[in-house]
DNA sequence: TGACTTTAGTAGCGCATTGCTACTAATTCG
DNA sequence: CGAATTAGTAGCAATGCGCTACTAAAGTCA
């Protein structure tokens, strides 16, 4: 039973009800932080949720999630990537059978105002949530993780001029590791990231340091070998 | 204007019309094919679809994209990721408002069996389709070629046992660039991903060539360094 | 003032990885 | 048998990366 044909005898659309989902994270406190929201019924099955809404008549996943990141943050989102869709039987708080979820990065500075029934969350912290907004946390992150090294990301949570220590922590904290001093520096100037101002900034104790901007010069090399980073068979 | 309150009051989710497509990829002449379905009705927009369906009652969305799936190959594909939501103004067939899609790896031997409505054609080399499928084509290869040193996709797409060369050529295809010989099977033995059988194969001419098969040993030890493999800049 | 602490930044060694050329090995074709 | 063809390896050169150990410039405090 192999061959077949016109197996699919036009498909038509079916509806079914929708959410787009936010995962804001910004740097807190040597922690990667996520803003959780306190329903509003505290008799609610969900005491914290993740910002979400349904879409609007017409309105794109992306411009949805962009609205709703502003209406918690007042300003948009420093970067705004699409995580994926969720539709399986894990619960949404809103019920939704499909959820499209996007996270977003949060520089410090915007992330200090937020309204009051909003708290930042360590993302390895969280407290009991509806099982599919936790699952898009650890997605969100792991999203993050894959794209840093080639999207600007770490610099959109950065003022435009920085210090490479302030940068660096923002690598550690996306990338949930320590990196080590000089061989950051050392990669981050063969890939021509950034350039020195003339300035320089002292932090209480310690040696000033210089800042930089973000002034990419030119494309790295396309990424050479295979390199098998094969961590456990999924399936 | 920054101290907000109560920015969420209760959402509701909304229903709008969802399909789920399939991009199904298979190695074939040298090239990366897609299955496309050529579209019953001649008069139609859309000439040529990616297999596609509503989502049945409660069915979450990977189940789906299996059945659509099984219903043009017959069996379950090798491997079967998502690879995004795509919702915007991109002109979908069936005019979904919502489409999630998918991208399945699809054995040569599996692929050989398509129904007569079904051709298999290069990536790159697409016919007139709906944008949002055009897109989803592009989005699909993006998916496999970040993923394919992270899952076992490319052994997913061999038989139990083959040759390094065989395996290399579906890396090179996967990856739509040429490999070194020495250096992809010394990278393939650091990271014991395979073991030699005690078979060999004779194809035709030259020297018989050893199978090997798919036994990942143990983990790789996790990414070293920052890579900057930044390209370009995202906006 | 001068030693100590703290943070910034660099030099350079050793090892692993990778691209490459050049080889050897085993088979078919004529 | 020799040429052609495909499989597989050796080893060099260059690069990348982890690390230790340094220098530099500020504050702190006796």
């Amino acid at each position: 039973m192999r061959e077949r044909s016109l197996v699919i005898p036009r498909p038509s659309a079916r509806t079914l009800t929708a959410a787009i989902d936010v995962v804001l994270l910004t740097p807190r406190d040597g922690t990667l932080a996520t803003l959780l929201l306190r329903a509003s019924d505290p008799r609610a099955r969900d005491r914290w949720l993740l910002p979400w809404d349904a879409p609007r008549i017409e309105e794109p996943p992306e411009q949805a999630a962009l609205r709703v990141a502003r209406g918690v943050l007042g300003v948009p989102p420093a970067a705004l990537e699409q995580i994926a869709a969720f539709g399986d039987s894990r619960r949404h708080p809103g019920e939704a059978q499909l959820s499209v979820s996007f996270v977003g990065l949060v520089p410090h500075d915007v992330a200090a105002h937020v309204p009051e029934n909003a708290v930042w969350v360590d993302h390895e912290r969280l407290p009991l949530m509806a099982p599919r907004h936790r699952a898009m946390v650890d997605a969100a992150v792991d999203v993050v993780r894959r794209r840093i090294d080639q999207a600007p990301l770490a610099f959109r949570l950065l003022p435009p001029s920085f210090t490479l220590s302030e940068l660096q922590s923002i690598y550690e904290l996306l990338l949930g590791r320590p990196l080590h001093k000089a061989s950051f520096r050392r990669a981050l100037q063969a890939a021509f990231l950034v350039e020195p101002t003339d300035e320089w900034r002292s932090e209480g104790r310690g040696r000033p340091a210089q800042l930089f901007r973000y002034a990419p010069r030119r494309r790295r090399a396309s990424r050479r070998g295979v390199r098998f980073d094969l961590i456990e068979q999924r399936d």
